[in-house]
DNA sequence: CGGCAAATTGACTCCACTCAAAGGAGGTGG
DNA sequence: CCACCTCCTTTGAGTGGAGTCAATTTGCCG
């Protein structure tokens, strides 16, 4: 299963996401993310407002950025399709990867505070978003309370994946929350949890995890002779699901609460 | 200062935070810390209707917990005076420290998403909150923007102190920026930039820099003979704000923005 | 088929952790 | 008021897990 691949031919080096953008065409109620993004338990009334300030950007491709460090701030972004990454630089010039989103997900959260936007976030493959104005968005949900409450869940629910990330486990145990908790987030869009593909390579992952590169390399390959998964490239095959549940410990079970 | 530990004299098994609330007495226009608290920005108007909804705690004293991970999620707690810590108890039993909160604080947040709490917070001395229902506040907010826009700005706020404190820094880089962090917050509030105490422990600490507390220890002294700053048990003094910035490098960078 | 980047594997190093023991500081009781 | 006890902190010695450096190997794409 190719799940979230999609083919990346098409003429690169596309504008931002947010130019010529399409307000048509937009239903989120048609939309199959609707049980997991912004709209999630809002009535069909609202659904239908909510729709208005929804632009949606043209199709993304792996490098196009969404939005870069120092913006100013003005939009947040659900993904539409397709797999980020977001990352800051720091001033010695290293990268720092903050997190993989994928459909459904609300991106330049962290933004709002600051007004600027303090991380890039960029297409790891062809894909889109849709954009929502803060000031709209802010605006709407003084007459959607529902709306209002699902965005302080929402970055409500960051904030216990942060912590969670922040905590202080060995390279295995990282390794097999990561891919458990990667699992289920394919699970509840519809994709298999036992068996994906990593669109992220191996020094993504390190940097997210703050590990080595050869570490995720070692480590995946403990797993493999183990017989807790199959990795071939960027294929990987969960065969012992209850295994990796104990190796990750008490690394995971904070990441079931963010999905 | 025994800090986390319960003295067992006394009526132990205090009162929760919330019993007998006096709601009356609360005058956000009056605190020192309406700059920095919850109803900063808000209009003179604004700030009389969010006081109606403030419930001043009883004096809280080291050890007892404003709630616990488990606890159904009916209120968030601004932080009113002294120093309170959250953390979470893992699988294994083992302690995992969140943050340490200063006057003005917000605590509680990450409960909105899973709708109780998911970890515990204790004061680590004398100090008291002002519990918010959390609906009510929900309500206020439809009814005044400006509330909404302050919960969403702290909210993201603590998003971007979370992706610094997950970052990958070495012990003498945690440590200096910890310290910096914490002279910055001071500063905000009134105090000395320069000089001030440690209510924490050196594990705890550690704990949460996720550092060996030797390790923390012996990170100091360097600092000390190095003549960073000046330690003596809990009492610190920044000498030497200018390096003590650079050994932090990019660690401390980012938690500027984050008071 | 060749060139290039990503991924793997191996050897070695080092930072931070663990284990252990020796100082302080503060509180308690005689 | 002092002695004692306990807990926190510091310091030392040794270990180990993950990082670094370096050499292949693999797969991709022109």
């Amino acid at each position: 299963m190719k799940n979230y691949r999609l083919f990346v031919a098409e003429s690169s080096a596309k504008p931002l996401s947010m130019r010529s953008q399409k307000k048509t065409g937009v239903a989120c109620s048609q939309c199959n993310l609707s049980e997991i993004c912004v709209p999630a338990g809002l009535s069909r009334d609202a659904i239908h407002q909510f729709e208005q300030i929804v632009h949606k950007s043209p199709t993304l491709h792996a490098g196009d950025h969404v939005f870069r460090q120092g913006d100013s701030f003005t939009t947040v972004a659900a993904v539409r399709s397709g797999c980020f990454k977001s990352y800051v630089i720091d001033e010695d010039g290293n990268e720092q990867v903050l997190g993989f989103h994928l459909p459904g997900e609300l991106l330049g959260l962290d933004a709002i505070y600051p007004k600027k936007h303090v991380c890039n976030v960029i297409a790891l493959d062809t894909g889109g978003v849709c954009n929502l104005s803060y000031e709209e968005l802010q605006e709407l949900s003084i007459n959607l309370p529902d709306l209002q409450s699902q965005l302080f869940s929402t970055m409500s629910q960051r904030i216990g994946e942060l912590n969670t990330i922040a905590g202080a486990y060995s390279a295995d145990q990282r390794m097999a929350a990561f891919l458990l908790a990667l699992s289920l987030r394919f699970e509840s869009r519809g994709y298999s949890a036992r068996s994906f593909n990593l669109v992220m390579s191996r020094s993504e992952i390190a940097n997210y995890l703050r590990l080595a590169t050869e570490t995720v390399s070692r480590v995946l390959t403990g797993f493999r002779t183990k017989g807790l998964i199959r990795v071939k490239r960027k294929l990987v095959e969960i065969l012992d699901h209850e295994s990796l549940h104990e190796v990750a410990g008490s690394a995971f079970c904070k990441l079931e609460n963010s999905i």
